[in-house]
DNA sequence: TTGTATGCGTTATCAG
DNA sequence: CTGATAACGCATACAA
């Protein structure tokens, strides 16, 4: 029973790359050699070009060259812990808003030496959750999220963390960190009294309908009530008749149409939460012969290029999509140099612009 | 002058982290010594749930809920010289195509746990190479390029570090690594060839022209190749008052039509590279109550969501957009899985659709 | 302006 | 199924 232990053998050292198998990417001590300075000036050289003499750092640019040193970021941002990498989620890029907006970051951060890593949720609060948590685990310098409600979990983790974060195209008193956008409920609100004034009386709103899971979501909720609230101060009654939804594209903008006027044929003016089932809608009184304001009167809300295009010309609320997002990059950008003036709450509003459908 | 060099005082060493100023993520130590278990075991059970003992697996979940943890993907990708991150480059978002294309990557990527880093190149080659530069410094697992012209640097780059790369929207015989696409040649010349066939003389092409340089690029190129081999093949002379090019969007559309007719007032069909400008030019001609096509017949690029909505519905050459994004990404999944058995080179094709617009 | 020593947080490797 | 140890490639802190 009482055996000794085995003699314990000197723990063999192992190295990783024994054999030549996989060819490894250059590293900066290769470069250093061949330079003949030691590694961390050649970091410093290819981080902060100004601060190394003019004669090394041309020694190191050819090592550089010669070898096809690629820098490793990862390990860069493991040793500094700090990384140049911006994580933004949209709900789609098919809708061009969005797309537009992403535009707008490029703008910002192309020049700025930072990566985008990209998330699409598809409207859903669970994968929003997880994109972000994969953001953190990237160490994100910051994050730019869509709208302005999220799952419980993906403030805590953001403030957790303190990563600096823009919620954009929409506006609360209660950001995660910063916000910028409009306010969904005052530009439809904005919207329905202009038709007020105009002279309808029986003005319908269209929800558009998103995601594979065909929900709305708190801007499209913003708008209907924005709507809602319109009709109750102009003494309009709500009529459940006139209030319809459909998926965000052409076909379910005629669709809605069509439903609306059946199911109240003295329906004078549809509002539509997007421009592209508005152009739908308008395609559809064209081909139907019904002439768009006097029949009825169609609006939409993005101010897309749609909408001067289509005829008549379309009745639209104007979004700043591309401000939005070159400003949202801006904040960040001043948010993570440590900027603490950065303003918390920025409001681009929004324009009723007036044209041929109303 | 002899003076004896200084006694060498130990260096102190130095805790990076000795005041408690900025709170540090929590690391994978901390979850272990919560758990009573080694950190490589909460390593595993947070990669590969399967091969660590049921128990052990809860105590580890428990642990990094109280604590909070966030994986570091920094650390594991240097550590495992491996990332789940993919590069892809869009030469823009604003074009629905391209949208409709990284919609498709994500329908595979997104339920595999990789994630997305997106580069804008505006068409311009230098900045396609600054980003490719960018995916290898992050060590990207594979990188997506549209199109299958690039800078030499690009090629030269990719293969020395052998990542697996799709180039995607075009086809080559001498890919970097994969292609997958349509030849914009060919179905150029589909198209004219089917323009001819229906009776058309006087036949033009309109190129896109685009980025912030305006230029045009391999894909545009190749179209417009293709319809003038069309019109060769086709006994039809060509005439380089029926060619034009313009800004891609609806105005220049319009423009371009107009520029063609007081050109050449008998041209008879137009052949525009991008459904956008052919929506611009029927809105043109509905407004100037032109006939189409009896006045002139006009034809795109694309079959987008446009095309069948306009009036009269637009004949357009299909292409697989979405499955050319979500097919790119299962060829770079199993090229970075090590199949061996991909194919190299994949055609998918285009079809010429025949609407009301010819 | 450059170099030395050390640590960043994780995973591969090998042993049990 | 779990653990000990040594890398992974670079940047910070400090010294010279």
């Amino acid at each position: 029973m009482a055996r000794k232990a085995p003699p314990r053998r000197p723990l063999r050292k192992h190295k990783r790359n024994g054999e030549a198998g996989t060819p490894r990417a250059a590293r900066l001590e290769e470069v250093a050699r061949m330079a003949g300075v030691s590694p961390i000036t050649v970091s410093r050289a290819l981080r902060n070009p100004g601060i190394v003499a003019e004669e090394t750092r041309g020694r190191i640019a050819r090592a550089v060259k010669k070898i096809g040193y690629v820098r490793n970021f990862n390990a860069g941002a493991l040793a500094s812990r700090k990384t140049t990498t911006i994580g933004i989620i949209v709900p789609t890029i098919m809708d061009i808003g969005f797309s537009e907006a992403i535009h707008g970051f490029y703008d910002t951060l192309g020049e700025q030496e930072y990566q985008l890593l990209l998330g699409v949720s598809d409207y859903s609060e669970e994968e929003e959750e997880r994109l972000v948590r994969d953001f953190l685990a990237h160490r994100a310098a910051g994050v730019i999220l869509t709208g302005v409600s999220h799952g419980p979990e993906v403030r805590r983790l953001l403030t957790g963390m303190a990563v600096p974060t823009v919620e954009f195209w929409g506006l609360t008193q209660n950001p995660i960190d910063l916000c910028i956008g409009f306010s969904n409920f005052d530009a439809a609100y904005a919207m329905t009294r202009h038709l007020v004034r105009l002279g309808y009386k029986k003005i319908a709103f269209v929800s558009p309908l998103i995601g594979s899971a065909m929900r709305d979501n708190d801007r499209t909720r913003d708008r209907r009530e924005g709507h809602r609230k319109a009709l109750r101060d102009s003494s309009l009654s709500i009529d459940e008749n006139l209030f319809a939804s459909g998926r965000l594209d052409f076909q379910s903008g005629a669709a809605a149409l069509l439903e609306l006027v059946e199911k109240r044929p003295d329906v004078d003016a549809i509002f539509f939460g997007n421009d592209v089932m508005a152009a739908g809608a308008l395609m559809e009184c064209q081909k139907r012969g019904w002439q768009v304001p006097k029949k009825v009167a169609i609006a939409g809300f993005g101010d897309s290029d749609l909408s001067t295009i289509v005829q008549p010309a379309l009745t639209t609320v104007r979004i700043q999509r591309h401000a939005m997002g070159k400003r949202a990059a801006e904040l960040l950008l001043e948010r993570i140099a440590g900027n603490t003036q950065v303003p918390k709450i920025v409001d681009l509003g929004f324009d009723v612009i007036q044209r041929e459908s109303t």
